[in-house]
DNA sequence: AGCTTAAGCGGACTTCACCCCGTTTATATT
DNA sequence: AATATAAACGGGGTGAAGTCCGCTTAAGCT
């Protein structure tokens, strides 16, 4: 008899311990990051904290930049879930301009609220929309110009600068307030003064470069 | 008597074997650069072969990033100055939208020569605009802006944003082709093929934002 | 020419990301 | 329940960035 209790042509399912430990790794990082800020967090002090070893911590995130990854997962997922099924503007139902728009003000509103762990979930060595929401947001962005007959011919170089445009300055461009590593709340608030003229200006971009042909 | 042959008020002049030690450094640096591809180039490796002590290529140079930073300097002053000073469209004389293109492809045509240094420039640590050649192109595009009369209401944001269309993708959002770390002919060709279509793209951009009002 | 001193120098040291591989263990099978 | 096996585990090892601090020396002074 063939009984297979798992989803077949699946190699094998996680091991239960497997499944344990990178919740506690995940929580135990969370707690790091609030406590001590994210750049303060190393991978043996987090298998450490985690009463693990180190080598289990790369099995679970490959890299530092994976851990940050981790993090930002869930919030990650209900934000591209709104975007994919949630109501207009920001979900579908909405001119794609206006779905645009929408996407700008949320994505940055996402950035600005997760903001020391999106720097920290950057990986040096490759390149950003590779793995990271960056990909999503090149994705969505390129659907949308192409619904918005912008009549512009070479929708891919446009698509890499308007993303650039809007996750640019979280990654790199923008110099973070407090320039302290430790979480300080001075500095949240004055990222947050820039989150709106941010969108504001967001929308005036894309306006003016769909009011095209 | 009072003949001071170096320039008065200054703290002291550079030491001559210091400056040596600069030139000397440079030198394997780009020898290195040339020979094993940039990420090859380590502070332990840079010093001996220079046949100097780590200590001093910190002096000099405070940071790995800010070897390259030094690496492109020349280049990139040369660049400033046509801006600057060199014939329009790219230097002063012609409209402000026309240099606002002309830089655009200008600098892509740069960064595209030097994208493995531009890459290994950046100082992970802090924001990019902090020092390095952004800070001017920042500069540059906001004046720019201010002359077209744009309509705008927010130029600070705008440059931000159009500051990462331009120079975001080939920090950090553009995947290099051949992705192998060693210097390819293969990749830099595969390169230079995407410079024109981001040129063109700038292009559109621009013309679309400034025709506003 | 000798003296003073601040700048320059060098390399041991610390910290951290990431790798490796022998050992342990959860799970499926019998 | 016993066994087989692939996955998971752990922690020592490696390479590289960046720091520290006592020694050396170039450059100005007398």
């Amino acid at each position: 008899m063939d009984r297979t209790p798992l989803p077949l042509g699946r190699p094998r399912a996680e091991r239960a311990d497997a499944a344990r430990n990178r919740e506690q790794l995940l929580a135990v990082a969370r707690e790091m990051v609030a406590e001590l800020g994210a750049d303060k967090v190393t991978m043996d002090g987090l298998a450490e904290g985690a009463g693990l070893g180190k080598g289990t911590v790369y099995r679970r995130f490959g890299t530092r930049a994976g851990i940050f990854h981790a993090l930002l997962d869930d919030d990650e997922h209900a934000f591209q879930r709104e975007v994919l099924a949630g109501p207009p503007p920001l979900g579908p139902g909405a001119s794609p301009l206006a779905r645009l728009a929408a996407y700008g003000r949320a994505r940055i509103a996402f950035l600005t609220a997760h903001i020391t762990i999106v720097r920290s979930a950057l990986d040096h060595h490759r390149a950003v929309p590779a793995e990271g929401g960056s990909a999503f947001t090149q994705a969505h962005i390129r659907m949308l110009l192409g619904q918005a007959g912008t009549g512009v011919a070479d929708l891919d170089s446009l698509t890499v600068q308007l993303t650039s445009a809007l996750e640019g300055p979280f990654m790199i461009f923008l110099a973070l307030p407090g320039a302290g590593p430790e979480p300080s709340a001075d500095a949240d608030a004055a990222f947050e003064r820039r989150a709106r003229p941010l969108g504001d200006s967001w929308q005036t971009l894309v306006d003016r470069v769909c009011r095209g042909a």
